[in-house]
DNA sequence: GATTTCATAGGACACTTGCCCTAAGAAATA
DNA sequence: TATTTCTTAGGGCAAGTGTCCTATGAAATC
């Protein structure tokens, strides 16, 4: 096999794993195991664990970059955009209650590792933001859309904490619908919005 | 030194160091090293380390219920209750900026890790819910009380998350006031609270 | 066909992990 | 004072950690 699909392979596996286990818990053995490398294989793709954590880090730029590029050039409103971005709550809501958001939970693990990625990981939150700030300056809301980007991301994150301490999907349903509500009522459908 | 006060001092360290460091990141070793003690004698007062993580949930447990007891009693109205909860955002912001949430990130580490007592550490949240549950009811606000206690924790997870990835302070603060202009328009000043 | 580069395997490293044991000093009790 | 109980120290365990090395087939290039 090419170099390139066994470390794609290896990313993927780590990407997972990190997000399913933790960063700290998950050993180079498991990830080896996992792709079904021997240790000294693995060594030849990837020096350090750290490194494996960046590729894993710029692996998720990438996509969730190609997400939200997407998502821009195929929904018709801003608003259907930020929605898009609530729904994720709903789609991936299997995942979330048991194993969190994969941003938050890894910038607060980083965070008290201290690990030198952290701020690398908080630039995954970075993405979002200006992307939602960007829908709701299209919205007419220039002044305040950086606030109102941070306030989405912040209720995406409080319902993931809860929906995986609690495991309740009717709280997700219930919370998402909120923040719909609470979409319309920041840029109503009628008002003129100051689209470009 | 008496058996209890070790222990104690035990319990205070691993309590410390679970939620700056993270349950799995922290050894045998780094609490024994933080207190003082030889590993031998560490072991005579807890023999494994989910051990000492129960004691700590168990600590935690009764710290909450007390803080949140001696704010029922001390505070005049339900909304002041609830005001002193959100506060916290602002009072710990170093500590949250930091490390985050103890409760939340907690409950993310072992919720990944599948321990055993992640539901017991999910339990502190439950603490939180039925307290805030119980200001609602006090308010009037029977019918949705759960539902509007949820979505207080919410807002402070979703804060902690995001001030600990951005580091803003300025944002915690405005969230905070957000939440609080919030509280006002759920049970306005005026209206004939449904005080019991 | 010979030679170099690529990709892999597997062992070994120094160290740490959680866990366990025994021995001995301190303190309380008889 | 003698005896028992409490508390501590420290060594040692097997397993696992991240990291590193060398050896060996495969593939590409000359």
């Amino acid at each position: 096999m090419g170099a390139r699909e066994t470390r794609q392979q290896i990313v993927d596996a780590a990407d997972r794993l990190f997000y399913e286990s933790g960063f700290e818990a998950t050993s180079f053995a498991d990830i080896a195991k996992d792709v079904g490398l021997s240790r000294g294989n693995f060594y030849y793709h990837f020096k350090t664990k750290d490194e494996i954590l960046d590729a894993v880090i710029t692996q998720r730029m990438a996509n969730t970059r190609a997400m939200l590029e997407a998502w821009e050039h195929a929904a018709a409103s801003p608003t259907d955009c930020i929605r898009n971005f609530v729904h994720i709550l709903i789609t991936n809501r299997a995942k979330i209650m048991a194993y969190g958001c994969p941003v938050g939970t890894l910038c607060n693990e980083l965070a008290k590792l201290d690990h030198l990625a952290k701020d690398d990981a908080a630039g995954l939150f970075t993405l979002f933001r200006d992307w939602l700030r960007r829908q709701f300056i299209r919205l007419g809301r220039e002044a305040d859309a950086d606030a109102l980007a941070l306030h989405v991301l912040m209720g995406s994150q409080g319902v993931a904490t809860l929906a995986t301490a609690f495991r309740d999907e009717e709280f997700i349903r219930r919370e998402v619908a909120d923040m719909e509500a609470w979409l319309l009522v920041q840029c109503p459908v009628g008002s003129a919005p100051n689209v470009h």
